[in-house]
DNA sequence: TATTGTTATACTCTATAACTATA
DNA sequence: TATAGTTATAGAGTATAACAATA
């Protein structure tokens, strides 16, 4: 047996991995050598701040994303606010059913085309978007402080340029 | 009525945003000066790219990420593995349950506490992980080739920053 | 008393395929 | 033919609260 377990996947020609505090006293692997996996840490790092932040209100940082993008484009139907997220249709109809039955979301009848609704954010969803704004703002606030003002620009643009698949 | 909704959340404050490309032809309001949704879109990108990669081998990028712990730390219990993984102890459940109904990973009776278990991959576990390493490694290299690598190093250790609550 | 794994329960997110109404 | 929304279905991830076995 020439493998030893606790070697595998251990750092080798990949400098550029953080390598350090992540998961006490586990060997990861390669696993902090990969992009999407340091990707994810972040994120639920972030994701769990963003809940705790609006536990009250018990909105996900999805669910966020759909109200902004539907008070910013108001009218727009669900097939291109599943192209805003990145999602696809069938997932757009849950989450316009969670938000309607809550009342934050309307579907309105479409006027040009009989197919489709209109969406928009409904006068109780338009309030609490304008409670959440600011607490939102706090939060990614609070996030990016661990970053200098010139860390989190050159961090967005990274991320962005990931993200232009 | 002072509220245009198309400039609600509008870039003011916040120049350390993309602003460009992500969405065409949405107003995205706040959420491209948010590093939480820089963020979830970069990764969507990745894992989207991940899924393509390892299509045939129906393995997630969390399930990639277990298996790795898994064999870098073997016999570990599962408490242990859901804080590395930075996950409760009752979604670790599921996770292995997925996996050894796979056959690729195995719930030893732990020698030392006979309320825990020792987690191994199983043979055909590890030789699946041979298998997918090369190609995790060329799909993580094929996103970051987006950035060169002197680019690769500062976002991951930016977002070990971030990451590091 | 505390910890490990589990179950029950619930919520969210995601996609594919097939269907309907409409374009 | 193509598109918008939907449903059925499936899979994955996540957490809380309570419980049995064990420490």
């Amino acid at each position: 047996m020439t493998r030893d377990p606790a070697v595998v996947g251990t750092m080798s020609d990949d400098d550029h991995a953080p390598d350090h505090g992540n998961a006490q006293n586990f060997n990861m692997g390669i696993l902090p050598s990969l992009v999407g996996f340091n990707l994810r840490r972040a994120q639920v790092a972030v994701f769990q701040d963003f809940a705790t932040s609006l536990q009250s209100y018990r909105i996900t940082p999805g669910q966020f994303g759909v109200m902004t993008i539907i008070q910013c484009n108001p009218g727009l139907n669900q097939t291109r606010l599943g192209e805003a997220m990145g999602v696809d249709r069938s997932t757009v109809v849950a989450v316009i059913d969670r938000l309607e039955s809550r009342r934050l979301v309307r579907r309105a009848p479409s006027e040009s085309d009989r197919r489709s609704y209109a969406l928009h954010l409904s006068d109780e969803g338009t309030s609490l978007m304008t409670e959440l704004n600011p607490i939102v703002r706090a939060h990614d606030r609070r996030m990016a402080s661990r970053l200098s003002r010139e860390e989190t620009a050159a961090l967005n643009r990274l991320l962005a340029r990931l993200a232009a698949s």
